[in-house]
DNA sequence: GACCTGCTGCGGAGTG
């Protein structure tokens, strides 16, 4: 029997009312009138002491239903004269500017409820709401230990490092209140694992059981992500609480656009012109339009092109990410806020939650990989309750083009994609167990125990809980030669802390997003504009101009980690890169994508066909034809493949065969299924196996003489455990070596969490690969290595739907069709596009699209439209 | 060596 409830009883706004304090009474009355319905689930039940995770839109007063119990009990303790220095509410949420938004939009009403209760004769102290992140200056945050805020708003990062920090550590011990903030953004990645242990650490060390509170406004399993948030008691029973759920349609208005009439031979010049002519139109059209990237240097880029083709947007427009400094980006969120700027262009930063009464257009420029990111990026715009949310997502080519018409389908339906939450990641692991040993000595069992409470790590088996401590403990001859030290000692069923440098260790390596060399932009008067990769800054040349802030400077000169640079006006400047992984198309729209494939094959000979399309799926005429063009052009060359076949082509090329496996299951369930046929193959026929992959599929470059027979290809769907295969291919480091760079980096990151090196390498150095290597031949039995590589690859891969995807083509639901073509279809495209090596330019790579697609054409006819 | 598409966050406490 769980002790997780659904909420039933919807309060009256008297019943919640009489619990209210008369200030907070007042004030509400006076500047609401009535109360949300998360609201008249939630507060009441909150007040009581009961956990609450409440899913409902954005606008519908879900932060205030989490907070007002609490502000309530701060006002009554204020008015008592009870009010003591001391945190009574935690506030977690993954965005920074999300924390900068929620702070602002405490401060106002408790302003207010202050003012309220002056004129009813209360005089009430200030109730004070503190940030605790990067942004912080220590200053700040010495301040904060001496006088702590009565709301600490913060990030799992900061979390992390505030459990650890001597005497900040004591100040959380008073916290009532835990609230955690767009869980789903949080639960199904390890920044989530981590922060799951993070809050079962801080509930041990607290003087009281706390109230868990968890907010989402897109969220799907609801059952689950509840458990996840409220953990797990000793006895394996899920902790009691109430699911508020209120996810009651938000008005959503979707628009698809293609921005050119043909996505094939358009070049990039017009392509271009068309895009920023658009976004101008809407933008004019709009008071304030916020627009998605993706990428950072997407951002940049579109910031700074429409403020120089459009000067009338000078000073009007902003790019928004988070390699721009603290002070670009609240400088930002300011402007913002305050109705000055006509558009903000933005990666992801600032795409939950935040509250901007004047945004009234999203665009999102290429898919936004899920639907869940669509709405919440949508959410943006007309945030209150009963505005209309309007978005338009432009397509830039003809893969983009079928998934967002899928993707926004499916968000003006609410068909949310499931989230799954990670299983025992050792890495986050390792990280709290140094934080442990150093806040005091543990009873092995004592520790496990509370481990198992977090959601993540409710079934981990002793046995590896064991052999992170003993990993961690060292103890392995002639390691300490190589600088790697012991982190804790494990001892008669105890550890504790060892090592001097631990704590600083855990201090710099807190947290689960891949790192990177950083270089910080400084203008000469020390301004300082944002960061930029190292391998970037190393190729600047006095007097290069280069964007950043949707700015362009002029790099002056280098010191160290900074460069410095002056304002200046260039012809041509580069953009700056960033590595990082890509966002990864959602398994669930996937799969919706394959029965859109189904469905599209199914009209395409009808004359209604882009009718149908454009009713159903509410796109424009030009959208709609691109699609069937596509889909005819790919039907006449080869098959279409759908949620019911599988298409594998082989193409002859100069010194291989290239297989394209049209497996539409996202990137990351491709990632593992590609590695582990790449394996099998390999191992058949002794050879080496290219791999390049996207979110529609994969394809493995195989040498002329291991060329596989359709027997072989299909005998590929039938291997097993793929889990088992993954861990032995892993092993494999040649193998590795081929990945991709920032896996190789986040490897480092990850060795260095656990090899404590603080100096930082230069790049060639530090590939994981070789660094693995080393340690590798020199200690053949080197404890949990495999598993450390497991983890960072693992992250990037789903390997549970890619078996999945398996046992469908085994057990018939999908038929596998094998076809030896001359040249790749349409559909592979893109994936011959991505190459053999890293190197392909966009230019070329577009260039080749064409090339390709003039060879289709002239085999299957010019009428093919 | 240059090409380019790749998100989110990131010491503390005390001393001089």
């Amino acid at each position: 029997m769980s002790g997780i409830r659904w909420a039933e009883r919807e309060y009256s706004d008297e019943e919640i009312y009489s619990i209210l304090s008369e200030p907070v009474r007042e004030w509400f009355k006076q500047k609401f009138g009535t109360f949300t319905p998360p609201q008249r689930y939630a507060v009441l039940e909150i007040h009581r002491g009961e956990n609450v995770l409440i899913s409902s839109p954005t606008g519908s007063g879900k932060t205030l239903s989490a907070f007002l119990s609490a502000i309530n009990e701060l006002i009554l303790l204020g008015e008592e004269g009870k009010l003591e220095d001391k945190i009574y509410v935690l506030y977690v949420s993954p965005l920074r500017a999300l924390n900068n938004d929620i702070k602002r939009n405490l401060e106002g009403p408790l302003a207010e409820i202050k003012k309220v209760a002056k004129e009813l004769g209360y005089e009430l102290p200030d109730i004070r709401v503190g940030i605790r992140t990067s942004d912080t200056s220590s200053y700040e945050k010495s301040k904060m230990v001496k006088k702590p805020p009565h709301i600490l708003i913060t990030t799992p990062e900061s979390l992390a490092i505030a459990l650890n920090a001597p005497k900040f550590s004591e100040r959380l011990k008073t916290v009532k209140y835990v609230i955690i903030d767009e869980v789903h953004a949080l639960a199904e990645n390890k920044r989530g694992s981590h922060l799951a242990l993070s809050v079962e650490r801080l509930q041990e060390m607290a003087d009281n059981e706390f109230v868990r509170i968890g907010l989402s406004a897109t969220i799907h399993p609801l059952e689950e992500v509840t458990k996840f948030v409220f953990g797990f008691n000793d006895d394996g029973t899920p902790r009691p609480g109430l699911i508020v759920d209120v996810s009651f349609a938000k008005q959503t208005e979707i628009k698809v656009e293609s921005v050119v009439e043909d996505l094939i031979y358009t070049d990039a010049g017009t392509l271009s012109d068309a895009l920023y002519n658009r976004l101008a139109e809407l933008i004019r059209e709009h008071r304030t339009t916020l627009i998605f990237t993706n990428t950072r240097s997407g951002a940049e880029r579109v910031a700074f092109n429409l403020k120089k083709r459009f000067p009338e947007f000078e000073g009007l427009i902003e790019a928004h990410h988070s390699s721009l400094s603290r002070e670009v980006r609240l400088d930002v969120e300011e402007k913002l806020k305050r109705g000055e700027l006509k558009a903000v262009v933005t990666s992801t930063s600032l795409e939950l939650g935040i509250d901007i009464g004047t945004i009234d257009l999203v665009v999102l420029i290429g898919s936004p990989k899920s639907v869940n990111r669509a709405l919440q990026r949508i959410g943006r715009a007309g945030h209150r309750l009963h505005d209309v949310s309007k978005g338009v997502i432009l397509a830039l080519d003809r893969d983009d083009l079928v998934e967002v018409t899928v993707l926004a389908h499916n968000a003006r339906n609410r068909r949310l994609d499931r989230i799954r939450i990670p299983k025992n990641p050792l890495d986050v692991l390792v990280q709290h167990i140094v934080g442990m040993a150093l806040y005091k000595v543990w009873e092995v069992e004592e520790a496990y125990r509370l481990v198992r409470r977090a959601y993540p790590f409710h079934e981990l088996p002793f046995e590896d809980f064991m052999s992170v401590l003993k990993y961690l403990s060292g103890g392995y001859e002639g390691l300490e030669d190589r600088k790697v030290y012991a982190k804790i000692w494990l001892e008669d069923g105890k550890f504790g802390r060892r090592g001097k440098m631990t704590r600083a260790i855990y201090y710099m390596n807190v947290g689960t997003i891949p790192d990177e060399a950083k270089i910080r932009v400084y203008t000469m008067d020390k301004q300082m504009i944002g960061t930029v990769e190292e391998e970037f800054a190393e190729r600047l040349m006095p007097g290069d101009i280069f964007v950043l802030a949707g700015r362009t400077y002029e790099f002056v000169k280098s010191r160290g980690n900074k460069i410095y640079v002056v304002p200046r006006e260039g012809a041509k400047p580069t953009i700056p890169a960033w590595f990082s992984e890509m966002l990864p198309l959602s398994f669930d729209l996937a799969l919706d994508v394959q029965r859109f494939r189904r469905e599209v094959k199914g009209i395409l000979n009808r004359r209604d066909a882009i009718r149908r399309l454009m009713r159903k799926y509410g796109i424009d005429e030009r959208a709609a034809k691109a699609i069937i063009a596509y889909f005819r052009e790919q039907e006449r060359y080869s098959t279409v493949p759908d949620d019911e076949t599988v298409l594998v082509e082989e193409v002859e090329k100069e010194n291989t065969y290239e297989y394209f496996f049209h497996t539409l299951i996202g990137r990351r369930a491709n990632d593992a299924l590609s590695r582990a046929f790449a394996y099998a193959v390999s191992r058949w026929k002794g050879v080496n196996v290219g791999i390049a992959l996207n979110d529609n599929g994969f394809l493995l470059r195989v040498p002329k003489e291991a060329r596989l027979s359709e027997a072989e290809v299909k005998e590929l769907f039938q291997l097993e455990d793929l889990r088992e295969i993954l861990k032995r291919a892993l092993d494999n480091t040649e193998l590795l070596k081929r990945r991709f760079r920032h896996v190789a980096n986040r490897g480092f990151l990850i060795l260095r969490r656990y090899v404590g090196r603080k100096k930082r390498l230069g790049r060639q150095q530090v590939i994981a690969v070789s660094l693995l290597k080393v340690l590798k031949e020199h200690y053949p039995d080197f404890p949990l290595l495999k598993e450390v590589y497991r983890e960072i690859m693992e992250d990037k891969m789903d390997v549970e739907n890619a078996e999945l995807f398996l046992s469908w083509v085994r057990g018939g639901k999908i038929k596998v069709v094998f076809e030896r073509n001359e040249l790749p279809s349409p559909f592979a495209f893109n994936l011959e596009a991505i190459g053999s090596s890293d190197v392909v330019l966009m230019e070329d790579r577009r260039e080749m699209i064409k090339a390709l697609h003039r060879k289709i054409m002239a085999l299957i006819g010019k009428n093919a439209t």
